[in-house]
DNA sequence: TAGATTGTTAATCGATTAACAATC
DNA sequence: TAGATTGTTAATCGATTAACAATC
């Protein structure tokens, strides 16, 4: 299960695979061969054999793969199994559609606490996650370890943001704003949601 | 500005190139070279200078590229030019979240109606989008040339929807549903905004 | 003109695909 | 055992990088 030197290509296709795999598995499907499960989502039985054996031999010669247990070790992978925490900063729409919607736990990030400043939503309770003064976001993010922090703030605030979680020592950040953080510390991880750039590339592909 | 063969890859870096000039042009800066835009990016030059040459010569040599030029022909590239028009299915939290922030004309997307089955949204007026029965998207969509369906309902009535949209002939689905549509119309395009597999990548990124 | 920087070709690198021996 | 399908090596393909002549 060493990930060293795993291409973000092949990462990529790992939530992906777990999305069918469990799909699958909801299905009552037990098995599943590579052939199979290629022809499912649109690539090659190869390019699955090799996906999964950068992380070891999840398979058996002449049966294919146990679809439970392999779905248990990209779960492992992926670090799903951790326990990590996060924080949601800017309890907006987008931010407050998260908590509502978006099943944190199911993906291994259990959500503690969401900021903003608006004194009208201080104190408040969304689905069960309190929001607090952003006053005390940075002091709160060390004293509780929080492994990522959610950026769904508006624009003009987010690179200072960034640059104060990155420093109190959060180890991802979740970014859907369309601010580009470029120059973070190194210890720290950005992921973008780039709404932006999705609908770009639709409108791209729609045109002729 | 012919697009036969260009790939993927190349696409998906445009709309940051967009970005990253519509700030340059915003700061008053009117010409930057490959290696600078390159720099500020964190790409090559050569990549850079690759990448608009898919497309046709914008730069100059000895000068570099007029940044608002440049910006233009990404623009028409991409499509923003060309006054699509999109509808939003779902207006839950996200559905709301994005008719309330996202700057869809900015992208060359006009939301002309949002659509809901749920009775106490019905007929009112979001950030100046009407909300109508879901019961009639087929008919409007038919009726209106609607180019991009925003997908943004219910996992249960994704798979169904989508498919009545592709063969009411819609160009593109906005699909931000964890569900994936694979075996959909050859000439509907589906752009994923995956939340899921991104939080799981960053845990990814995150785990030693 | 000299200097800078592009456009473009060639070289390199990495990812995907094909093939097949290992083995369940 | 025979059949199936993996794990893994080799071949291919495509994307990135390097180099440089063209030219502003």
């Amino acid at each position: 299960m060493d990930k060293k030197g795993v291409s973000i290509a092949v990462i990529r296709r790992m939530p992906r695979y777990y999305r069918y795999l469990s799909e699958l598995e909801k299905d009552g499907i037990g098995k599943i061969s590579s052939k199979e499960l290629a022809d499912r989502m649109g690539l090659t039985a190869s390019q699955v054999r090799q996906d999964f054996n950068c992380f070891g031999g999840f398979g058996q010669q002449g049966y294919g793969y146990n679809i439970s247990l392999l779905k248990a070790k990209i779960s492992e992978i992926l670090g799903l199994d951790r326990g990590y925490t996060g924080v949601i900063v800017g309890v907006g729409h987008l931010g407050h559609a998260l908590i509502m919607n978006f099943n944190f736990e199911e993906r291994g990030v259990k959500i503690i606490a969401a900021f903003d400043i608006q004194k009208s939503l201080i104190g408040q309770s969304i689905n069960g996650v309190e929001v607090f003064d952003t006053a005390g976001l940075e002091s709160f993010v060390k004293g509780n370890n929080v492994d990522i922090v959610v950026l769904t703030l508006p624009r003009a605030a987010v690179r200072e943001t960034a640059k104060n979680m990155a420093e109190a020592g959060v180890r991802g950040i979740w970014n859907f704003t369309s601010v580009d953080l470029g120059s973070i510390k190194d210890s720290t991880v950005v992921e973008n949601v780039h709404f932006s750039d999705s609908i770009m590339t639709l409108s791209y592909l729609i045109t002729k």
